[in-house]
DNA sequence: CGATAATATGCTCAAGTTGAGCATTATTAG
DNA sequence: CTAATAATGCTCAACTTGAGCATATTATCG
């Protein structure tokens, strides 16, 4: 076979070489972390697990996603691995089930040493289930705007924004002496800040989730980047020298995952008909709505939405009212999964809507 | 912590008990992979090494990517182990570099016991990168379209798709017998077959890349099938028994990683500027154009292209004029990386063109 | 019983976007 | 000079999108 790798002379491993090589060094151990969405009551909400892992302080308890280690042995495919693993600890059976992201980075908490010696990576997962009320002694449903206070802008946008965050980021832009060529590809601090927090103006894109949390944690504003010894510039910006939270931290790189998985779902929800995933056999389009506006953080036009989802035969009518919520009795709907089958690219293709209230 | 898993008794496995447990039968090895990609000639052409690996038939040589194994201690994040092997290996220092996906299948060559005992894990990459001739030894560029015939439909639909693909896939679609449960979630097998392949009228869906690949693997219609194990439905099915090949293959998973590859880059090049990696720093828009339907496999409408382009604020022109292609002197333009700090999701968002040509 | 609140649902309309094609202009090849 | 090849400008109908008006149907409260 070619080689390759003739210039530097530590390693010239290709394919072959692969299983000859010393293996010792490299190999690690894969973590499975699910972020279970459910929508109930008007939220978005994640299945946790509380841990007093070594992350946390002595007094506080950080939340975690259930995970846990994918033992080739035992699972033929990761997807299959974090299966098993959800139903052993929660119980649940999961259905719609997609990978996100496999994070490696050192020094964030993902990739430490653990007893054995061992490198952890953690691959995140997406999973969507409809909300089933008894859970395990230990999981809990948590609201995912704790997590994420910033995210939701149903009730306008939300104080925390212009209070807390956009004074600390703006601080930490000024401080920025000369841009490191990473920070110049990826825009310089200012340009970031603006365009992810929809500040000066510029408007709020509900998918930047994940981009904005990483942009709060290189500012060193999230518990999460104390934790990892970053300065911390929270007791050095907030005058007081209170502890200063945004948002509740979440053990290991877990907060991050759970960006991961709002950025991907927000995304999805546009062309892919997920919403559904979340509802019950037979629902109200107002129903519908809601779930889908919880999960964006945004109202949408009323009359609009409808529009989309009927011409778009996303649904079926089921000729039975309901009379549940207050008002004209609404009709409901059955999602028609048979449009999977019938139209390559079916979906939401929603747009926020720019009045407040969908009425 | 809250006990999660009492009811399996065979392992409890939590945060803190990821550390505890013996952690040798769930170490692994993770491969990097990446699919390199750059576009010259009018052909998307992606950086392969060939290698006399276990997979291919003696007489046959089949390609691979470039890739090694993650090695923990020497690299902080996957991605930078990722830049650092294909640095070593073809000498390219990558630019744009994406993750893909993680794949896990035991039984597809990715996850398989090397000598050393351990499982691998491949992670897939999308690097794109402009032409760079001389290459290392061994290394080269090969057309994409050798390993996806049925993708290129810049001039007309591919040959192969009626003559060969269809038949095979409908002798298939007919061997269905009952679906199993996984198949009816993913739709039957003549769906599938009809919304991928755009048969009987459906309409071409560029972006199917890897479910068009998925497809033809299950049907047995591939080598990599034949070499996993799988009923080999080319012998059995050709009549002549002779050796037909659909689509040039790779060692390992690698065509399934490649697949995901154009996946991702056809559906990005919609609405991420993504195109301009694989620009010089000055073209013109129909260079632009060329090499965008060189990546979709389609043509789009030239003047509304121009339009999308201009009005998007993507380029800005140089005044400069050039006479290279015969006809009327075509502006040169340059790339206004600025976008990306401007508008939140800056983008091509182009649709195919109906007529053939792009006049 | 009538007014009010809270939806549900139908419909309209202007503005913007998209897909397609015509027309004109500037070069090179022959 | 003519044909071929592009580049570029412009138009236009069809469709999509964002927004709002109007009306219908229920529960509830006084």
């Amino acid at each position: 076979m070619a080689k390759l790798a003739d210039t530097k002379p530590k390693r010239a491993v290709t394919g072959t070489d692969l299983s000859n090589n010393d293996m010792q060094g490299k190999a690690v151990v894969m973590g499975l972390n699910a972020a279970i969405v459910t929508v109930s009551e008007d939220l978005p909400k994640i299945l946790v697990v509380p841990q007093a892992g070594a992350n946390a302080a002595a007094s506080e308890s950080w939340d975690a996603l259930p995970f846990g280690p994918f033992d080739p042995l035992r699972h033929r495919t990761l997807d299959i691995g974090l299966r098993d693993w959800v139903q052993e600890q929660t119980h649940l059976a999961l259905g719609y089930v997609e990978q996100l992201y496999t994070f490696g980075d050192r020094g964030r908490n993902a990739m430490e040493v653990n007893e054995d010696g061992a490198h952890v990576v953690s691959v995140g997962y997406l999973a969507l289930t409809r909300t089933h009320e008894s859970e395990q002694e230990g999981a809990a449903w948590r609201d995912w705007y704790q997590f994420f206070p910033w995210e939701d802008w149903r009730v306008g946008k939300p104080a925390i924004i212009e209070q807390t965050i956009a004074p600390l980021l703006r601080d930490w832009a000024a401080g920025q002496t000369d841009a490191t060529p990473e920070e110049l590809t990826r825009g310089k601090r200012r340009d970031r800040m603006r365009l992810y927090f929809g500040l000066d103006g510029v408007h709020w894109d509900d998918e930047k989730v994940l981009e904005r949390y990483e942009l709060l944690y290189e500012a060193g504003l999230l518990r999460e980047a104390a934790r990892d010894g970053r300065r911390n510039a929270l007791t050095a910006h907030a005058g007081t020298g209170h502890d200063l939270m945004i948002g509740l931290p979440m053990q290991f790189d877990h907060r991050r995952i759970l960006a991961t998985a709002m950025s991907r779902l927000r995304a999805k929800l546009k062309y892919r008909p997920v919403a559904f995933e979340l509802m019950p056999p037979v629902f109200t389009l107002y129903e519908l709505q809601r779930t889908v506006e919880a999960l964006l953080g945004l109202h949408v036009h009323k009359q609009n939405f409808r529009r989309l989802v009927e011409k778009g035969g996303l649904v079926e009518r089921t000729g039975k009212m309901t009379t549940r919520t207050g008002g004209r009795p609404a009709e409901q709907f059955r999602f028609r999964r048979e449009v999977l089958n019938e139209r390559p690219a079916p979906g939401l293709r929603l747009a926020p809507s720019k009045s407040r209230a969908s009425t």
